[in-house]
Formats: C-alpha cells, structure tokens, sequence
DNA sequence: AAAAAGTGTGCAAACGTTCCCAAAAACGTT
DNA sequence: AACGTTTTTGGGAACGTTTGCACACTTTTT
C-alpha cells in the first residue's frame, strides 16, 4: 500500500531504542527485559503497528504464503478443499493463493510458475486433466520448493501426497448399482493419464469382477478435458445409449453433472430410466432430476491433511525423505431407489 | 522461496555493469544504449532470470496485488465474478488474493485486514450480509487503499460500484410469475441491509404494482444470513407456506438454491406446485427439480468492469475524484413452464 | 576551440525487516 | 574492589530492487 503505516523504525526513535530492540520485544526473540517488551508492545498496540509481511519475506526469504492449483474454483470439491485448506493455513499464520489452471496444462505450467516467483513457500497440487509431463514441477521440487499433491496426483513422484479411496468409493458405488439389478453398467470417467481415473476404474471392474459381470471396455469413455467441453461429453453418452447401459457410474464432479446435462438434452427420456451413480460434492444434489447417487470424496479433510502436511516440509529444519500417501474414505449418499 | 535464483546482482557481476544499469535494462527505463540493453536481457534470459517480486514490492510500495472479498467462493455467481477479475487482472500484470467472509462480519474485517497488511493495491468487495459497519474501509480507503464494490455495494461511501440491474431483473421475473398466471407471489430475500436486497424488493412491488396486485409485507421474507443457516431458511419456508403462495420469487443464489432444498425437505408436494424464479448464476439449474426460471447476472463482466475501475483508481497519478456506478443487465433464462 | 547539451553508466541510498556481533549494564563472586 | 558472568541493548549489514544524482564521455553549438 502507498500509504504510510508506523514501521518498527518510528517505535524505536520514539522510544528511544534501536531497531533490534524493538524487532526483538514484537517478536519476542532472545533475552530482552520483561520492562522493555511491555514497552514497546504497549506502543506498537497504540499506534496499531503491522509488521510489513513484504520486508519480513524479504529478509526472511520466505513469504508465509503457499500457493494452491485446482483446475477450478467453481466446483464443489474443490472449493471444499480450499476451504479445508484455509482452515489450516491461517490457523498456522498463512496465506493461500488460489490459482486455476481451468484443465489446461498450458494455464498450469504458467500458474505455477507465476506463484513460484511470488515466493511462495510450498505448493499443493491437483493436476490437470491435460497434464502429462510434470518435469517442471520436478525442478521446483528439486529447487527446493515442497509441494503436495492431492486427489490428482503422480504416482512418480516422491512427496506426501493426499487423496481419496477412490477405489473403494468406486467399487461401493458400482456395486450398489448392481444391488439394485443392473448389469450393463458403464463408466464414464476422466483423462486416462490421472490417478485418479486408473484407481476409479480399478474399483468399478473389482464391482463388477465380485458379482462375475464381465467387464466389457466399450463401455468405458473417457474424457480428456474433464468434461469441460459440453461436446466431448455428449458425444460420449451419444457412443454409450446404442449399447443400451442399464446403469452408469460416472468418475467426477464435473463429469457427473454434466453428464446428467446431456443426457438430458439428448435423451431425456433416457435420463430417468438409467440409474446413475457418480462421484459429486455439489451440496445441490438433492435438487437433481433425474436423481443420483453420490459418491462424496471427505474435501475439507483433504485440504486440511494436505496443509497438514505441506506445513510440516515447509518447516522441516531438515529434508523430508520419508513421505506418506494418506488415503481418506469417500462417503455414499442419496441412494436413489430406483 | 528459500531456493536461490539469480539476482540483478549476479547478472551486473557476471556482465561488468552495476546494477542500476542492469535494472534500466530490465525495465527499459531512462536512455541505455540499445547494445547494452541487448546484451542484458540476452544473458537474462539465458539464465532464466526472475525479478524477485518481493523486493520489488519494497522497493516500489506496492504489491501488485489486488484482494478480493466473497462471501463463498463455493457460489456460481462470485466464482464467475472472480474468473472475470483474474482475467482482466492477469493481463495488467496484478495478481489476486481471494478470501472468504463466509457470511461473517467479523470474518470480513479480518480478512481485509489481513489483506491491508498484506500490501494489496487495492480492494475488490462484495459485503457480506451481515456486514452494516463499514467504518474499517472507511479508514483504509481515507489512508489511501483504492476499494472498488461490487454486488453488494453501499450507499453512502462514494467510490467506483459495480452492480446488475437489480430492480430490472428482479422485475422481470416477478412480471414472468404474473405473466403465468400467479397472484400470490412471495418474496424471499437476503439480509435487509444489504443494498441489492433493497434493489430487488423494489423490483417486486414494481411488477406487482404494474399488474395492480397489492404488496403483502408478510409474503416479504428476510434471511439474515444468506442462506448460509438452513435453518433460517426452513424457519422462512414455513412461516411464508400458510399464506398460500403460488408463487415465489428469491433474490439471490444461496437462497435460490436453499429454499428449493428447505421447499422439498420439509413441503415436497408444495415444492413442485409452486412458480418458482429466483436469482441464480447456477450451471446446473437445467437439472433443478422442481425447475426454476432464474435470473442470471453478468458475473464474469462484473468482475471485469470492476477490475478495470479498480486498476484505473490505482494507476492514477492523481486522487480519483469522479466516480461511476456501472449497472449491468441481467438476463432471465430456463422460463419454467407451469 | 571552448562551451553547452546530450547520452550512457555507476554510486549509493532507500524500502522495513531480521540477526550477527559487539558493547554496555547489571549482577554475583572472591 | 576487582573481576567474571549473565543479561540486555545497539550498530550495522543484509535481503533484491529502484532511482536521484553525479560523473564521464560524445556530440553539437557558438
């Protein structure tokens, strides 16, 4: 800001002290007199003194801020994560920076590096669903920069990492599919090259391998931009009707939605014969028609183990070697009877 | 970052100049021989330099950075009002800082605070619902903090506002409600205090008034909180049901969606007799059940238009004394037929 | 040919902190 | 009373920039 605040400078010449001194009493480092530190904390109060976070980082060379990617701010579960997120960082005395990258990689490269040169002391991660080649954020990383990644995450990659139990979320929703009397049950799911797809997709055929229904991978789309294009989606539910699915179990947020979108304006008569079932954290669920039932990955305790954790590398006095993939249970709600 | 990069110093070392020249070169200030000027920026870019934003940030007293205030970033509206600042903002070189009031009054001045100290250039706000002393941003717009609001603005603090056409879109859809037929329009609403709650109230007895129908303070309900209590909004529900609506018309996002949820819970064979229309920035209101026409506002505008505002006041050499309030249209979509 | 003007560069201070090092003050021990 | 300890304080450099000023050199003007 331009405009002039008290700086430690105008309490020491008013006070009569140095510099160091005053720092010292604010911060409450060292030795210094119980007289003197109720001094000068009993000005600083009065004048409303803020320590400048731009000097302290440079001097510091750390910025107290860590920065955050998630392909999008305006889905629930990642908007729950940030929230987990804040909740941790400002109870430790950070400050987040949220970036999106929209599921671009392009935008993610450009963002991360964007908060790289902002100082941030560390980062978490969810990739993007275009995103293949990570070396730039192994650089990073090699540099110095400690970051976490989670629900979206490398598996070369040797850092703490968080997600869901994506596979169990999965297999618990394709096998309620099945309890309910499907047997042709697609899956329409995210980019091949995301954990989380590949640890979805394991839980959707185990569903299926349990109750000895073949698995038939036609009925399996993919969706490389995460169903951020309307049309890749509806020309994915236009590959899937011919096969007649009874069922469906859709692998994320943003797919789940809008999936159900299309297939509304596709096939509306469709819609509602097809049970669904996918993974969403949309508090808005209960409004849905055709309804569905919800996968619902723990968000806020993802952000809050992921801060958890990057909080502790980032004051790590020495190099974190040993890292730890913590897996968070998903819940099942909304059993639509059907 | 604790990793080190090169600095200006290194490159003035490594090329035999001082650094005041090598900086000129950066920043193409002042008259530096062209030859000079090629030969820095070659070398800077060879070692892949980055100006350390921190130091500059010292230096120059200023950040560039803007803060945001929302209530929620897990709402369409603000989301999309944020994807419209970041867009504007990152092609003038600011970066954005979002924090959340969720609501809270005192969350909000916490967070402004924290921004304010945080060096933010200047301030984009949407007040929280709760939030009737606005006395703090009076302090730090009088010290020099450029604050521009939007959505919800105040009356008397005189500065760049940007809001929709609130009375217009709110006459709309209660004219849509009449239109098809309805007499007894209830209207849930925010906070009272908030300026767009006056602004759309107006909009509703407008309407009504235009088809000479009576205005019925008790089909008026406020929500102190926005929505953010179901609670409050059950509580709503339930007192405005006696009355026999056969319609109603919600004035903002939160509320849309939680009164639709309050409607089903607690009245679900009401919840699909009655005309809905309400505000809502939702992408997912085609899969609404019960459906709703809604009132779409220009978010990702507004979050640019105020940007721009918000830039110029920054920018100027000189104390901005003219200021504007920009009313963009809103547009009523998804007419329910009922 | 000297003076004036223009051009390019370097020195050094400043932004607000933190922290190493040394100096001073307070205290205790003999 | 002189010394050693311990505790408290101050001086000043450093973090990486930007920028006013002075200086040196070149070109133009008279």
């Amino acid at each position: 800001m331009r405009f002039e605040t008290s700086t430690i400078k105008d309490i020491a010449k008013a006070l009569g002290l140095s510099t160091s001194t005053v720092s010292r009493a604010l911060r409450d480092r060292y030795e210094i007199s119980e007289e003197t530190k109720k001094l000068v904390l009993a000005y600083a109060e009065k004048v409303n003194y803020r320590a400048n976070p731009i000097a302290r980082s440079l001097k510091e060379r750390r910025s107290y801020s860590i920065g955050i990617i998630v392909s999008e701010i305006a889905n629930n579960f990642f908007s729950q994560v940030i929230n987990g997120i804040e909740s941790i960082a400002y109870d430790k005395d950070y400050h987040v920076i949220i970036s999106q990258s929209h599921e671009s990689y392009k935008q993610e490269k450009l963002n991360v590096e964007h908060l790289a040169s902002r100082s941030i002391d560390g980062l978490l991660i969810a990739l993007s669903s275009e995103t293949q080649d990570i070396d730039y954020l192994r650089q990073l990383y090699a540099k110095g920069l400690p970051i976490v990644f989670f629900d979206r995450v490398p598996v070369d990659f040797e850092t703490h990492k968080v997600i869901a139990n994506n596979f169990k979320g999965s297999f618990d929703a394709t096998e309620h599919l099945i309890l309910s009397g499907k047997r042709t049950i697609a899956h329409l799911t995210n980019s091949e090259n995301l954990s989380i797809t590949k640890e979805r997709l394991a839980g959707y055929t185990a569903a299926l391998a349990k109750y000895h229904i073949g698995f038939r991978p036609e009925l399996v789309k993919y969706c490389q931009h995460g169903g951020m294009h309307s049309a890749e989606l509806e020309q994915a539910v236009k590959e899937l009707l011919p096969l007649k699915p009874d069922g469906i179990f859709i692998s994320s947020d943003r797919l789940t939605t809008g999936c159900i979108m299309a297939l509304k304006k596709t096939n509306p008569e469709v819609a509602h014969k097809l049970a669904i079932a996918g993974f969403t954290n949309s508090n808005l669920v209960d409004l849905f028609s055709p309804s569905l039932t919800s996968v619902k990955q723990p968000a806020f305790e993802m952000g809050q183990v992921a801060t958890e954790l990057l909080i502790s590398m980032i004051e790590a006095k020495r190099p974190v070697t040993e890292f730890e993939t913590r897996i968070l249970d998903t819940e099942l709600v909304n059993m639509a009877k059907r």
